[in-house]
Formats: C-alpha cells, structure tokens, sequence
DNA sequence: TTACATCTACGAAAATCTTCGTAACAAACG
DNA sequence: CGTTTGTTACGAAGATTTTCGTAGATGTAA
C-alpha cells in the first residue's frame, strides 16, 4: 500500500478512523468546524478517496457511508518512512531525537519509549 | 520562519547545506545522479526558491553561486511539527515510537535516544 | 401536488508545483 | 571574425490538488 494521502485527505481520515464510518455530512461538519470549506467540496474530495481506494461506502437510504479503506498505522508508517527519507535523509534516529528535544511528552510516554528501546535491542 | 519547501526543494537545501555554496550546474549535477531531470528544470526552480527566500545568491562571473537561506534545523523543526500535526494529531511520542518500531536505528542512536530520555526526565 | 431541503454526480476553474522550450547574452575556441 | 558552448531569464504547458457552481434525483413538509 504505497497511497499517499494528501493533508486535506488525511482530515477525513482522521475523522474516520476516530469517529468509525460516516456520511459526508458528518465530515463536512468536523471540518467545517476548523476550516472554510464548501460542502461540495467535501463531497468531491471523499468521491476521489473512494476512486482512489482510500475510502469504501455503500449505500444508505439516498447518502453513502464512507468507512477508512487504509488503516491508520499503515497510513501513517508509509508517510513517516517518505518522511524520514525525504526530509531526514533516512535516519530515523534523528527524527526522534529531535522530535523529543522539541515537543514535551508526559512520563508514561518517556516510560514507553524506554521500553521500546529495550524491546529493540533485546531482539536483535 | 513558516516557510514549506516542497520535496523537490528539498533536495536542492539538502545538497547546499551539505557541500555548501554551489551553482546550478553543481546542483543539477548531484540532483541528476539520482533522477531525470532537465538543466532548466533545476534552474527554474532555484530562481523560483530565491525569490521564496529559500536560497540566497551571489554573482560570480557570468553565473550565480546560490547558498541556502534557511537552516537544517530550522527548516526540519518546521517539517517535522508540521508532519507530527497533520499525520499523528499533534502526539509527538505517538511518532517516535512509531519510528523506533521500524528497527531502523544502531545501537550507538539507541544509546544516544536513551540519554535524551534522560536528560528530559531529570531536567523537569 | 408543489415547494423546499438534501443528497450525488460532474465539469471546470483556481492554485500550486514541475517541467521544459526558446531567447538573449557573453565567454571561449577555431 | 564567426561558431560553439554555457549561462540566465522567462513564458507556458502539464500535473496534481483544491474548490465550487450547477444539474438531477429523491425525500419532506405545507
């Protein structure tokens, strides 16, 4: 799965894979409420994410429900990997370190990270 | 400083922050050993990121030296809060721990990870 | 029934990014 | 001197993404 969801794509993903299936008036709507945007607008975009396979649906009544067609830890790996690559030059580790010198992250975080650590170097 | 070079443009930052100053021959060059590309494409688009601010430039002779016009770690800073909003919701440690699940890092970054953890922890 | 609201489909404009052809100019070469 | 080579400038075509107006269909209310 190598789809490359653009942002505008990724915000209707996100409402997707936290609220489960909706119409495209639900998702207009949870744009709307941090964006401009015109309900055709919404409409056109999740018709070309269903073209593209990034969305499914089926009929309901006269509207469709759209469900995620890509799961979110596929989506976001793919995108992180092009990340990394493209603006890291590949190395992983300094994404995270800078990623963890600039953003704050709680104590269960640090503590899961540190376990992670653990888990990689116990299994090589 | 908000602004988002594109991935084309970034790998004509990538290479002057990493031979430093150089002309457009020098850039296309180093862009051509890894993908198709026409002499004035890469022309086009370093005129285009001087007047963006991307890149700066001196006349030397009958051509131009172009330098980068914004930092490494500026710049990545910027990508990379920008990527952890639109693709991980704003959860800095969501992505790195997403990256280290990728096992992509040597043990020296691992080491190097570990102490940042530390410094965080005891720095609070 | 008629008018209105809501939905899909679709075409096309707008905006942005990428690519390249052509012109103009100057240096180097024969 | 004239020709070739290497450079910038610039316009425009292509590609992709985003936006929206309009038409057609169907349900809903008066």
């Amino acid at each position: 799965m190598s789809l490359k969801p653009t942002d505008s794509e990724l915000e209707i993903l996100h409402y997707l894979w936290k609220e489960g299936p909706g119409t495209v008036r639900q998702v207009h709507e949870y744009l709307a409420a941090t964006k401009e945007a015109g309900y055709t607008t919404t409409l056109k975009l999740m018709q070309i994410m269903h073209e593209k396979g990034l969305l499914q649906r089926s009929e309901e009544g006269r509207s469709h429900i759209y469900t995620a067609g890509v799961s979110e830890e596929e989506t976001q790996q793919t995108l992180l990997d092009r990340f990394v690559e493209t603006t890291f030059r590949g190395s992983a580790a300094r994404l995270v370190m800078q990623a963890l010198g600039n953003h704050k992250a709680s104590q269960e975080e640090l503590d899961e990270i540190r376990k992670l650590l653990n888990d990689i170097e116990n299994n090589r």
